[in-house]
Formats: structure tokens, C-alpha cells, sequence
DNA sequence: AGCACGCCGACT
DNA sequence: GTCGGCGTGCTC
């Protein structure tokens, strides 16, 4: 018998693979890749995970320790997925042992047995579905109950129960004693009895289904780039029932929970499924049960947010991921990585198709498109009952701006309220103003930490960074010529609060802001005021932007958009105008006729002519074909090595060893900025710098960073330096 | 990340 | 004398 070594992904943030011996008395055929195991681990006992079987290793059998238990008789996790989780640990350039921490449910983690949970279902016995409601007049809740049963006419699982204020419990049991009602334990709760018929898809929606179904089984990206209301969720439902009825699973990704239950409703009375949801507001045995019953088939189609990406299926048909451009699908601390990419990398290893759907696509999924790497499915109208946006713009130059709003807007403002309607405002900034400024020498209020300028908060007089967090007392006098004459210059969300006071005192405005919604539930407390209907005024930030749906707003204003059409940074128009999208088919989906107003010293502007014209901005295709005629590469990757140690110096030449390396590596592609010091980030007693990588390849950077990195940790073990790489992961790929 | 080891100041 | 501060080093 030869002797044999287990590769254990371990979760500790190390980027390496820890070797183990078997159990004694165990042969090689009881191990195999994807099992979970129960190891020592210095002085303590962790679970890790199998990723291979070697018969070599670089330490003696001393240095060696066995494993302490098998927790698994057979792959928890199919090559496959194993496979997936090296790939992102890779990519991302995170320990493996965190990648599998993260993509396993918590209990699953710890070792709990993946066993699934039964349901139990009731239903009416022969002599209950004899009864007649009279014969339970002297028993309401046991009727209601009945009546409830009755109607549903199948076994039911409590959730038919959910809506029932009193506890149902004992009146249940009392039936079941009288053998009205008996119970079953099923692995699955039952489907609706009652499906609701689709709608006949228009032609572009027929085109974009058959075209995905011709990809069944293969390995191709679509991008379902469709305008508000033009019906992509019609599209998945069409390719989900297909896909159920050949007996495959659909893996179905969300940006936001707030949306998961409302979608899965419409779903589940739409498809005759198994369907489960998975998102951060579940408990750790609800997220496990979602995911085993996915990895066993037992369910068919999974919702969930960003971190279910990785839950491994057993009959895998088709991915979809809504709102692909969204941001919420990068994890921007720790282990960062883009879940829509992930979900390619998967439909990839799968061989399935992969559904990008959004309203608004991303820079680099239209750039992907161009490249023809994915495939465009162009759903250009509204469906039937979507109304267009009125969208205008306000021309304000030469105009009197009263605190920054035009007389056309408060023109506007005011009929609205006058026919008891609600009116959103837009302000990117929160608090009052985004400067102080001097009158007489024109000194402005900065942050001393990190140079950026202080916003007012005029309420509590304070003068806060809104980078790092800094807040000390707002100045009387200015710091430079001692004069009295600091005034605030700009708007925030807090300054056209006052403002709308000032001008409607009897309506309310509610202000919706970080600032704001501080306060636990403070977001419900203004929806439901909001829902109360009745003449508002809503400010607020882009936070008021998502998921939430005001029936009562007929008027939207946005009063600083100017300064995302010119801003350096293509992300900011980027997501400037996903903004003004959402808005436009949020204020466009009622009944009444809603309508935008745009404020704006630049009407002109490509960006909100395409918008004027078409009713939405579609931001990336302009802005491509900008950055192709100024010969400029479609985007720029960037990588931050952040570097933390107590003494400067140390810093800085541990710094400049790495750019000897970094010219050793000679990759012209690559360019590298720096070092540049961090103040930012700076903490007590500790200077941090960053050295920016950019480059406008993938591949190139890519390789940069895998020689680099490891040339880095060496550095690191010799100088004594703590430091961390910070990539963002849409940029990767 | 944990967790231990180790080397210095203030305590019964 | 020792309790405990956190700087340093290691985890198959």
C-alpha cells in the first residue's frame, strides 16, 4: 500500500494548502476531493475541505499531522465546484480556505450533516373533507382552518397557515385527534395548486427566448439589454419553464433581498416548481436547507443574493443574474469578487447558458459584447401598459436659482402638491453644503487627514469628511484672515430640506439620507409615512433610487446631475446615469402619468440628449464609443497594494523594492503610480502608502499580479510589513 | 485570523 | 515574586 497525503483547503487567511496524513486504518479509496474533514490546526480544531489526493509532499511525515475525523462518506462538493472555488481563490487572489468558508453556508461549514429537513404537510382525511363548515359553528379557528384546507384541496405545509394572527397550533391538533386532518412528512412542501398563464411574448421578447433556448446545454453569455418595463422578467419566466420541463435547475441572482420575496411570489404561481431563496436575512439553518436542497435537486430553482453564486446544483440548466450592472453584485471588503463573473466562470464550467439581464448595461459587459464575447438580446419597447417617462430637462442657465432650484421646478413642485401628489428630489450629497468657504481670501474647509473638503452639517454645526469620518466644530471666523465671511457653497440633501420648509411650511419633506436612516427601522417608519399618501416632499440621496416603490410620486426632480456628465472618473457618469434610468421607469410604471425634471447648465450633453430621445440613458454605449474616438482603451484596471507599518521609512523602501521588482517583471503593459501615500487610510502611529497598478489589459495585469504577489510575501516575511492587495473585482475577468 | 510565547512594568 | 500588556511568529 502507498502511502498517500490529503491537500486541505483550511479556513485561516494563509494563501496555501496544508497537508495532512489519513486516518489510520483508512485506504486511499475512502478519500476523495470535496469531502470535509476535521483537522488540527496548531492549537486548535478546525473543519477544512479536500481538494486532493497526492502521494508526495514537501515535509517529513514528523512535520505531519493526521486528520482528526472524516466528516463526509462522499463528495459534499462535486469536482466541479471545488474546481470553481480554486479558480476564484486564484482570480481574486484570496486565501482558498476563506473562498470555501464563504461559499459554504455557515452550518454546513462547522460540520453539521447535510441532511435535508422534512416538511410536514397536512391535509383533510375522508371524514374532514365530509364535513360541512356548519358542523364547526361552535369552533371558529377549527373552521377557518378547514375552510383554509378545503379550498387548497391538496396537502398543505404550514406557510398556508402564515397569515393567521392566532395560534393555529391547537386547534390543528385538536382536528388531527378527531382524525378531520392527517399529516406527512415530505422532503418538499407542495406547489401551488393554481398556475397563472404567462402572457404571449412580443417578438423581441420570442426572439431573445429562442435564442437562449437554442444555447441549452452550451456554454454562452447573453446580455438581455432591455429598458424598464420591456418585460425581461417575462423572458426568464419563458426560459425557466422550459428548462423545468427538461428537467434542469435554474440558478437565479439578485442585487438586493427587499427584492427576492416579492419576485419569488410572482414565481412561484407562475412555474410549477420547487423553488427556494437564499439571502443574508435567512437564518444559518434556513440558507443551509436552501442550499442542500439545491445541491440535491430537491429543489429546482434557487433566488438568491450575491453569496449564492456558489451553491453547487445538482442537474445545473441556465443561470440568470438581474441587474447586471448593478454594484452590489462586487463584495467590496475582504474576499472581493464580482458575482456576475462568478456566475459566467460557473455557467462556463457547466457548459449552460448565462442570462445578464439590465436596463442599463455595465460598461465592460457592452465593451464584452462588442468583443463578442457575449451574445446581445436587444429588447428595445415597452410592453403593452408600461408607459413612456416624461422626461424633461430644465435649462438652467442664465436662470435666478432660488437655493438651487429653478422656478420651472418649484413651478412644477407646487401643482403636484396641489393635486395631493408626492414629489421626489434628488441630491447627491448629504448634508448641507459640500463647502465652506471664505468670501474674502477664499480659503475652503479640507480635511486635514485626507485632503478632501469638509461637508457642512449645519444642524449641529459641525464640519464632517465624509471619507474618513472626521468631524470637529464648524469655524466662525476663517482660520487664514480672520475675517467672518465663511459661507456655504453647494447643495446637500439638508440645505434643500430647509429650502422646501421654507416654501411649502405646511407640507411635510422627509429627508432620506445616510445621515437620516441612521436609526434602526427610521427607512420603514418614512415608507410607511410615505404610504400614507397624502401632498410630500421626499430628499433624498440615490439610496431613495432602489427597490422601493412610492405609487403616490408623479414628479421627479434631480437638481446636481452636471457634475457626473464631466467627471473624470467614467464610473461616476456611469453611475449617474443607472440613476436617472431607475428613477425614469420607477416614476413611469404608474398609472398616472409620472414625470422627470433635470436641472442641468448643459443640455446639450450627449448623455441626456440619448436620454430625452429615447427615455433612458444608455450611458455605456456613448460612452465607448467616446473613449474609442479619443483613441483611449475601452476601461482601466486598477489594483491598490496598500502598504501599513509604524515607521515611514520602512514603508516607503519596502516600496521601492517592490517597484525594482515590479521593473524586473518588465511587463510594459502595466503601469504602476506611486508610491503614493494613503492618508486617508492613516491610523494612529501607523503611515500607510499605495502603489496603483493600471493597465488597460486583463491578461497582462493578471499575470503581473500572480508573479508579483508572492515576490511581495517574501519581502514582507524579510522586512517585518504588513500590507494587502485590494483589487476591484468587476475590473477583472 | 487565532493562539502561544516572551519579555518588561505595576501590583498583592 | 507574578499578573498581564501586546510585539512577534507559526499554523501541515
Amino acid at each position: 500500500m502507498s502511502k498517500f497525503y490529503l491537500n486541505i483547503a483550511v479556513d485561516t487567511p494563509l494563501h496555501r494548502v496544508f497537508d495532512y496524513l489519513p486516518l489510520e486504518q483508512s485506504k486511499r479509496s475512502d478519500y476523495t476531493t470535496g469531502q470535509r474533514v476535521i483537522i488540527p490546526f496548531g492549537r486548535q480544531q478546525k473543519t477544512g475541505v479536500i481538494l486532493n489526493i497526492t502521494s508526495k509532499t514537501e515535509l517529513t511525515d514528523k512535520q505531519l499531522k493526521p486528520i482528526s475525523e472524516l466528516l463526509d462518506q462522499t463528495a459534499l462538493l462535486c469536482e466541479q465546484d471545488v474546481a470553481l472555488y480554486k479558480w476564484t481563490s486564484d482570480y481574486y487572489h484570496h486565501p482558498i480556505g476563506e473562498v470555501f468558508a464563504q461559499a459554504l453556508p455557515k452550518q454546513i461549514r462547522s460540520g453539521k450533516s447535510p441532511v435535508i429537513e422534512l416538511t410536514t404537510l397536512y391535509s383533510l382525511s375522508d371524514s374532514g373533507l365530509a364535513l360541512e363548515l356548519g358542523d364547526l359553528k361552535r369552533s371558529p379557528r377549527q373552521a377557518a382552518l378547514w375552510q383554509l384546507m378545503n379550498t387548497a384541496k391538496a396537502p398543505v405545509d404550514n406557510e398556508l397557515f402564515a397569515d393567521i394572527e392566532w395560534d393555529w397550533r391547537a386547534p390543528l391538533k385538536s382536528m388531527m385527534a378527531k382524525g378531520w386532518v392527517t399529516s406527512s412528512q415530505e422532503q418538499t412542501p407542495s406547489l401551488y395548486q393554481t398556475i397563472t398563464p404567462g402572457f404571449k411574448p412580443n417578438a423581441a421578447q420570442q426572439a431573445a427566448i429562442d435564442t437562449v433556448a437554442a444555447s441549452f446545454g452550451i456554454f454562452n453569455t447573453f446580455l438581455l439589454d432591455g429598458v424598464t418595463g420591456s418585460g425581461k422578467t417575462e423572458v426568464y419566466l419563458q426560459l425557466i419553464q422550459q428548462m423545468i420541463a427538461a428537467g434542469k435547475q435554474v440558478l437565479i441572482l439578485l442585487p438586493e433581498i427587499t427584492l427576492t420575496p416579492q419576485l419569488a411570489n410572482r414565481f412561484k404561481q407562475r412555474l410549477a416548481a420547487q423553488l427556494v431563496i437564499s439571502h443574508s436575512g435567512l437564518n444559518d439553518s434556513q440558507r443551509a436547507q436552501a442550499w442542500l436542497r439545491l445541491k440535491e435537486g430537491v429543489a429546482n430553482i434557487l433566488l438568491g443574493t450575491r453569496s449564492a453564486v456558489f451553491t453547487p446544483m445538482k442537474t445545473p440548466g441556465l443561470i440568470i443574474l438581474d441587474e447586471e450592472h448593478d454594484t452590489s453584485f462586487k463584495q467590496q471588503e475582504g474576499f472581493r469578487y464580482s458575482a456576475r463573473d462568478v456566475a459566467i466562470m460557473r455557467a462556463r464550467n457547466y457548459n449552460i447558458p448565462v442570462v445578464l439581464g439590465t436596463a442599463t448595461p455595465s460598461l465592460e459587459s457592452l465593451h464584452n459584447v462588442q468583443q463578442g464575447r457575449f451574445t446581445h438580446l436587444d429588447l428595445p419597447e415597452r410592453t403593452a401598459g408600461a408607459s413612456h417617462p416624461d422626461i424633461r430637462l430644465i435649462d438652467c442657465r442664465n436662470q435666478r436659482l432660488d437655493n438651487h432650484l429653478s422656478k420651472p421646478l418649484l413651478k412644477a413642485i407646487t401643482a403636484t402638491l396641489e393635486r395631493n401628489e408626492q414629489v421626489i428630489l434628488f441630491v447627491n450629497r448629504r448634508g448641507f453644503a459640500p463647502v465652506l468657504m471664505c468670501h474674502s481670501c477664499g480659503w475652503v474647509g479640507q480635511c486635514q487627514r485626507c485632503d478632501s473638503r469638509m461637508v457642512i452639517h449645519k444642524h449641529i454645526n459641525l464640519l464632517r469628511c465624509h471619507h474618513c469620518g472626521v468631524e470637529h466644530r464648524a469655524p466662525t471666523h476663517c482660520p487664514d484672515c480672520q475675517q467672518a465671511e465663511l459661507f456655504p457653497l453647494g447643495l446637500g440633501t439638508q440645505r434643500i430640506e430647509e429650502t422646501l420648509n421654507a416654501h411649502f411650511p405646511d407640507i411635510p419633506v422627509l429627508r432620506i439620507d445616510r445621515d437620516s436612516t441612521q436609526r434602526k427601522d427610521a427607512m420603514q417608519l418614512v415608507i410607511e409615512k410615505v404610504h400614507e399618501g397624502g401632498a410630500q416632499i421626499l430628499v433624498g440621496t440615490q439610496m431613495l433610487a432602489k427597490g422601493h416603490h412610492f405609487p403616490d410620486v408623479t414628479l421627479v426632480g434631480m437638481l446636481d446631475i452636471d457634475a457626473g456628465l464631466f467627471s473624470c472618473d467614467y464610473r461616476a457618469s456611469e453611475r449617474m446615469s443607472q440613476l436617472i434610468t431607475q428613477v425614469a421607469g420607477r416614476a413611469g410604471r404608474e398609472e398616472k402619468p409620472g414625470r422627470v425634471l433635470i436641472q442641468t447648465h448643459h443640455p446639450e450633453h450627449p448623455l441626456l440628449n440619448t436620454l430625452i430621445q429615447r427615455g433612458y440613458a444608455h450611458f455605456a454605449k456613448e460612452a465607448l464609443a467616446e473613449r474609442q474616438q479619443a483613441q483611449l482603451p475601452p476601461y482601466h484596471f486598477q489594483a491598490l497594494l496598500r502598504v501599513n507599518a509604524i515607521n515611514e521609512r520602512d514603508v516607503l523602501n519596502f516600496l521601492r523594492e517592490v517597484q525594482q521588482l515590479t521593473s524586473s517583471i518588465n511587463n510594459p503593459k502595466v503601469n504602476i503610480l506611486g508610491p503614493v501615500p494613503a492618508p486617508m487610510l492613516k491610523r494612529a502611529g501607523r503611515f500607510r502608502y499605495q502603489l496603483l497598478f493600471e493597465t488597460a489589459e486583463r491578461k497582462p495585469r493578471h499575470q503581473y499580479l500572480r508573479t508579483l504577489l508572492p515576490a511581495v510575501e517574501k519581502l514582507k516575511t524579510a522586512r517585518k510589513i504588513r500590507w494587502s492587495i485590494d483589487i476591484d473585482p468587476v475590473d477583472l475577468y
